[in-house]
DNA sequence: TGGCCCCTCGCTATTTCTGGGGAGTTATAA
DNA sequence: TTATAACTCCCCAGAAATAGCGAGGGGCCA
């Protein structure tokens, strides 16, 4: 059973097109988890990912009835792990999570009902322009058990997750072919020193220029980004991994 | 032999302080990068990170001559591996990175020189905050035999550089105590919009409310993430995973 | 129940940014 | 060599953001 949740942000024609599109190899990554969740006898394996242009996918063992809560729910907002892994390197143990809020009690007891297990082992991945992936397993189980499990399979399941990421990859659009837009040394210097909280005047002090030249290189990296204004320039620039703050 | 090159970027009496009190765990990447060159029997390892601060860490077997050299020169802006790598999910070859411009050319017959080797294999891991890493591998040698050798050994280096990235996480600053600043659901929203690249009169009809009070979320958003204006608001707020564009 | 935070709305004046225009030098690339 | 792009400087007028003030209703928690 193949599920896809690229309509979580809009549903557009596009989406649903691109949905189908991409299909064959959602199909074979949700035949992968199978594979993996059979294999580590636990209950569900989940692969999600937030591609760079924003659009969420996802696939795993999870039902559709689950699914479709999910999303209808919009527990994605509500749910501690995908908040807890954001900003986090290396596994996580759902355990360590912060389940303490009132949304998140009533998203874990629904959770539950619905069969996605007590005990959760996630791997977040992260690549440029805000690629974020999740690799998830669960499993009903005790915490002792579930302690040794993860223990003993920890670094299989970071290759996995390697390994699914890389497949995931393959459905990311653009990742060659259309260059990726680079701004000028100047450009990078003049959006970092605005990202970092900066005026024009700042700015241009700093980079020892005058404040017109400081703003031809922010209108030009406005530009070259497609962005609408300064601040948008900004949240493109980090997006993308042009400027680091 | 230890060395650390959090000078790059900026040369204060604070990084040198800072280095000083990592230097213990320093010494001690730097003692497991032998080993593993050893292990490995190939003639450099290195771990390159770049903190979340944008301070930047390395410890490895390279000689103090090409350390010095590479900073001197700054080399950081013309190395195709840190450029190439920047934009990658996974294990890099470096042959197939582009050494076609002139300073790469020149970087390489140096990096030659030095003792670095010809062959190389990077692998980039990414954390939130803009925290990139690169746990490197060079050796002098024929294609043919770097191919079969990083081939097989990809699996267990991909482990490592978790492994070296886990250890790097305890040299981050701030990485647990300083309980993050929290924005209320509204707060998160204009800011999104803002993010987007909206004005505060587009935001406030999206989300059905006023321009003031929409100004009053965005005042209360800023204050809250210690920002200067409305553009480090935002890029405070993408940095901290608090909004996702 | 009192305190705290979230949500909503209003006014004014000042500062800053944005969007047009043009122009010269240098360096790297075709 | 001639483009092309990066870097530097300048003017102006209109649009937008910022800083300061204040006010009331609703919900959650101790």
């Amino acid at each position: 059973m193949l599920w896809g949740f690229a309509v979580l942000m809009k549903t557009s024609l596009e989406a649903i097109l691109e949905r189908l599109e991409k299909s064959s190899a959602l199909e074979e990554m949700q035949s992968v988890a199978e594979s993996i969740r059979d294999h580590y006898g636990v209950s569900h394996l989940v692969y999600h990912w937030v591609s760079s242009n924003g659009e969420q996918y996802g696939c795993g063992t999870y039902s559709m009835e689950w699914v479709e809560r999910y999303l209808e729910k919009e527990y994605l907002r509500v749910d501690p792990v995908i908040a807890g892994c954001y900003n986090k390197f290396h596994p996580v143990d759902w355990k360590q999570l912060d389940w303490s809020s009132k949304g998140a009690r009533q998203f874990q007891k629904e959770a539950i009902e619905y069969g996605v297990g007590n005990q959760g082992y996630s791997i977040p991945i992260r690549g440029p322009n805000g690629q974020y992936a999740l690799f998830t397993l669960s499993d009903d189980t005790s915490d002792a058990d579930w302690a040794e499990f993860t223990e003993k399979n920890r670094r299989d399941l970071i290759l996995l997750a390697h390994a699914m990421n890389e497949k995931a990859l393959e459905l990311e659009p653009g990742r060659e072919g259309p260059p990726i837009t680079s701004l000028s040394p100047r450009e990078v210097e003049a959006i970092t020193c605005l990202a970092l909280g900066q005026s024009r005047a700042q700015a241009a002090q700093r980079l020892s220029i005058s404040e017109h030249t400081l703003r031809v290189y922010i209108e030009s990296a406005r530009h070259k980004l497609g962005a609408l204004n300064t601040t948008h320039a900004v949240a493109r620039a980090m997006q993308r991994g042009i400027i680091v703050v």
